[in-house]
DNA sequence: GGCATGAGTAGAAGCATATTCTAGAGGAAT
DNA sequence: ATTCCTCTAGAATATGCTTCTACTCATGCC
């Protein structure tokens, strides 16, 4: 069950129930992003959210446990961004820079929870929940492979293994996005959206730069941004 | 200071104490690779090393500084090879594909040492460590930068921010080895190195004819009305 | 050689904190 | 009204990091 959504009661009970587990969630967010996950205690928590540690442990089986929880939510609203962001761009090149576009607007835009969410990638903090968040990561993959393929077959983007597209493209700017959240780099996302936009549609172009390839480029298509994030 | 350097003794005593600093070392990545950070216990340390525990503590300030110990250790072995690799090569092209090759092949050399390292980038665990790390990558980082910027004056590079380069060129090898390292990646590094390496060099090639007159620093914008974003 | 020194070693004690346990409060169903 | 059950509460427990105190024994000095 995805964590943002509560089981689905209807009672005085149940609203009583899911307001305190989201209490405990945003406290525990909030802490871990000023204290880091071992320096929080329960009690921090505890304190924090105004649940006692009984509750906290009826919600949740335990620390581990609960950041699983914000790192499943977090993953479920980057992946939902990133889809969105696929289906509005046919073409290859614009599609392309919209998915990294899309990575450093979301960065920008939830620093908390993707430091968070960076900083536990493969951390073995979220062991517990690894299956789901492989699975989020698995469908995920599979619509963007799917997309990426067609552009292959028309010719625009060059074939390589799959598993590769997403660390090729992808890759700059989480590593980017690491450096940036942990206040290590100069330039600002602004700035490095367009490079990085660039660079990676340049590493997966077929061809990046034939004398005139016969298929001329397709004229912008004056794409509709998401004007707000979600 | 470097964890790979013990203090310079000449006696019997400083021998036993290298080794038993060393033996503690081994025992501590061997669990943490095994086990992780936190599933690792001190005892179980004490255990595989055969040392007390008041003679950890002795060597080490706790936990977490044992950890940084070895983060710090391997990440010196990371840096000195990448440097090497690069002096090995004037052509721009040529030692971009190294950087690549030798970032792949190091975390194919050495996995359990990459895991370890990757996984703690950024972690909280190696907090402790913090200032020697930043300053070995700062001393890496200016190297590389150094050599870079050749390249660019002979227009073999495209200019780019300097914070850039690591994280395009670095950027999908990193990620790549990520999740090799966790066994989610079909392709083998083998196969792989190509391809991220025809990548990385196609992402910061100046490009052969660049149709345009001079607006090198300026990538092209996407028509995009961006709204305010850090 | 005999002694003082102090780094290294040892394991028990102390303490912080995650987790479990037991009990109680109060909506909801009968 | 009674019973049931989920949620809440906080004390008790367990785990395991860290500190403390004492001991060992090379090394350097007389």
């Amino acid at each position: 069950m995805p964590a943002t959504v509560p089981s689905q009661g209807h009672s005085t009970r149940q609203l009583h129930s899911d307001r305190r587990r989201a209490a405990i969630l945003d406290a525990a967010l909030q802490c871990f992003t000023e204290q880091g996950f071992t320096a929080t205690t329960i009690d921090d928590v505890r304190r924090r959210s105004g649940a006692s540690v009984g509750s906290i442990y009826h919600h949740f089986a335990g620390k581990e446990q609960l950041a699983g929880a914000l790192y499943v939510a977090a993953l479920e609203g980057y992946h939902e961004g990133l889809l969105a962001a696929l289906r509005l761009h046919a073409d290859a090149e614009q599609g392309t820079r919209a998915m990294v576009r899309h990575h450093l607007r979301w960065v920008a835009a939830n620093p908390d929870l993707a430091r968070f969410l960076f900083d536990r990638h493969e951390s073995e903090v979220i062991a517990t929940t690894e299956s789901t968040v492989h699975e989020l990561n698995r469908a995920a993959f599979s619509q963007t492979a799917a997309w990426l393929k067609a552009h292959v077959e028309a010719g625009r983007i060059r074939r390589l293994p799959t598993d590769l597209y997403y660390v090729i493209l992808i890759g700059p700017s989480q590593e980017f996005a690491r450096h940036w959240l942990h206040g290590r780099m100069a330039s600002s996302i602004r700035r490095a959206e367009g490079h990085l936009a660039q660079a990676a549609w340049d590493a997966v172009a077929l061809a990046p730069q034939p004398p005139q390839p016969p298929q001329p480029p397709q004229p912008p298509q004056p794409p509709q941004p998401t004007s707000k994030r979600g």
